[in-house]
DNA sequence: CTGAAAGCGCTTACAG
DNA sequence: CTGAAAGCGCTTACAG
């Protein structure tokens, strides 16, 4: 009736606690006898191993954390994240190890989230869409939790990372609008007390500055990172600068609700205003029309959260990881591509 | 440099292990010198209890799973799994518990999950949208685990749960339908494997019995609780019968859907065509024009698993707990309420 | 109010 | 190949 430990198991088939355990383990040095007679102990009482217990004497748990730093609602709402927990889970997969998400949306639930993470349930945390000054990644690495964060971190913490080549993408985008005669060329930034929202506006910056133009302040809306602010912002550019013929969204998700906007204005896309997007997610297949994107695999990115993170735990050492990953412009009908916009 | 135990503690405050204990876990009875030495030390070494070991000892652990079964695709799109995660975040608050979130996509990782869940990292765990013969509540309860479905567990399956009343919410809104004339009214039905979508199908032939109609298998569709589901489902029922002058979609995303399917097929709604949809989350607020809905409070239920659960693990018994919630429905403008569709 | 001691369920040198 | 024993970091009767 009440569940099973090692000791019964030991017990009803005869040996001692560590033949079992050597059983349970796998370990080869058993004799077959001894193996079996464990075996069928263990299938008869049902046991299952408590993996508390065993964390105790191994000093390893069997699990990663994972902490996206959003409100559930745009965790939910935004593709980005599914895709991102796929790579990391199929990463995890070969090290046998459970992907356990944390979710905390006050601070209140930030404090117990941090408590729970320092408290010896995971091998490592991923941390995800950091603001500003986050204090989480700092916090979790001096109580010796190895931290690895998905995107650029916050400047001046020390901390290992994978991002996208977020300059580079949003570069290319620009650079590609000018090439198609753009010369209102807006932007709809994400927020800019995050890195990728910075770093890609910079893009923008420096790709306009490239072709000799000079940036300016009218043609930016931050949207931050929402269909919902892609759409207002996009209203809002339209409103002010009557003459906008092209717009780079820092996000598919901002360029769809952008699109929108365009469509109630009587914009025609890509004839009078081209559309670019950033993530290249199932959402630019999706839009009407195709939207181009700069394509990033946020299922790579898992995995080499993942292999940073394991890489880090494995080597118990100090050392910051950095991997930064390409990114590739994809044009498709939104900016002038062909219409059946086969990728 | 290396992580301080409680025994460090106890002798850097030059006081007993047990004591620094009592401290820590805020018992009443030690003296203030010793609490505020302890105190100190805790500070100056940064020390941060291993709740691994204490829940060897204690038998407990400050954690509940929750597990949604269905790809991360769906979850993520879903904003119906993000109410109800906020809810159980917050129906845990109390309870200084932390909210895990286990994923898993293919049959391997949920194996591992299942491992991961009855090896005793959580104290209990609330289980997710269950397809037919799901058997992972059974494994769990004969492993020891405590287990809270929500919504209808499959037929068979002795488990306590939560659910929303989706056969009223159902009739409701295929009764509301009929009053508004309406004569031939289809239905788009969520997944025949998933007892919401039996349900709320039946709640639907219910309805059409009650005012003397017959349920014609030709009116129905099956969309799979998705947009591209709703869309496709309504799409089918147009061209089966392009009489339809009422769709009943058993979730708000399937009737975006079916919107949009609409709209592309020149109906105007509601004139031609009345819409009801189900859940009335944020989508149905979001569609043009607005959605009717069957209000269900995912946040309620949330809650309600959360005090269920608890309730199980608290008491350690096998007392089966069901709680129906309460559904109502919201009349909007797809079905020919106001214009200004307040609520 | 406090400490010595037992014990939670497991793994792993160590000796045989 | 196998077992007795120590120990992981903590809590909690128990005795004082």
């Amino acid at each position: 009736m009440s569940i099973p430990t090692l000791e019964e198991v030991a017990r009803a088939a005869g040996v001692s606690r560590a033949t079992a355990s050597r059983v349970v383990n796998g370990s080869p040095s058993v004799r077959v006898e001894a193996r079996e007679s464990v075996e069928r102990a263990v299938a008869q009482l049902g046991y299952v191993p408590n993996r508390i217990s065993r964390s105790l004497v191994t000093r390893r748990v069997d699990s990663i954390g994972v902490v996206i730093a959003e409100p559930t609602g745009r965790i939910f709402g935004d593709p980005f994240f599914a895709e991102v927990l796929r790579g990391i889970s199929a990463g995890l997969a070969a090290r046998q190890m459970q992907l356990v998400l944390v979710i905390s949306q006050s601070p209140e639930e930030e404090r117990r989230a941090a408590r729970y993470l320092t408290g010896g349930h995971v091998e490592g945390v991923i941390l995800f869409s950091l603001h500003g000054d986050d204090g989480l990644p700092e916090y979790l690495q001096s109580n010796g939790v190895p931290v690895v964060v998905g995107g650029e971190p916050p400047r001046g913490t020390r901390v290992s990372y994978v991002d996208n080549d977020n300059h580079g993408g949003a570069f290319a985008a620009v650079k590609h609008l000018i090439e198609q005669g753009r010369t209102r060329i807006a932007t709809i930034t994400g927020p800019l007390d995050m890195p990728a929202g910075v770093t890609r506006r910079l893009g923008y910056h420096d790709a306009l500055r490239a072709a000799g133009r000079t940036p300016d302040a009218d043609l930016e809306e931050s949207g931050e990172f929402t269909r919902e602010g892609g759409q207002r912002s996009m209203e809002v550019l339209l409103q002010r600068c009557p003459d906008i013929d092209a717009v780079f969204a820092a996000s598919d998700l901002m360029a769809a609700g952008a699109l929108s906007a365009l469509y109630a204005a009587g914009r025609r896309v890509p004839e009078d205003v081209a559309v670019v997007g950033f993530d290249d997610s199932i959402i630019a297949l999706s839009t009407q029309p195709a939207l181009s994107s700069v394509h990033q695999s946020m299922e790579v990115m898992g995995r080499e959260l993942v292999s940073v993170l394991l890489q880090t735990v494995d080597a118990r050492d100090h050392v910051l990881r950095r991997v930064v990953l390409e990114t590739e412009l994809i044009v498709r009908q939104s900016s002038g591509g062909p219409q059946t916009g086969k990728n």
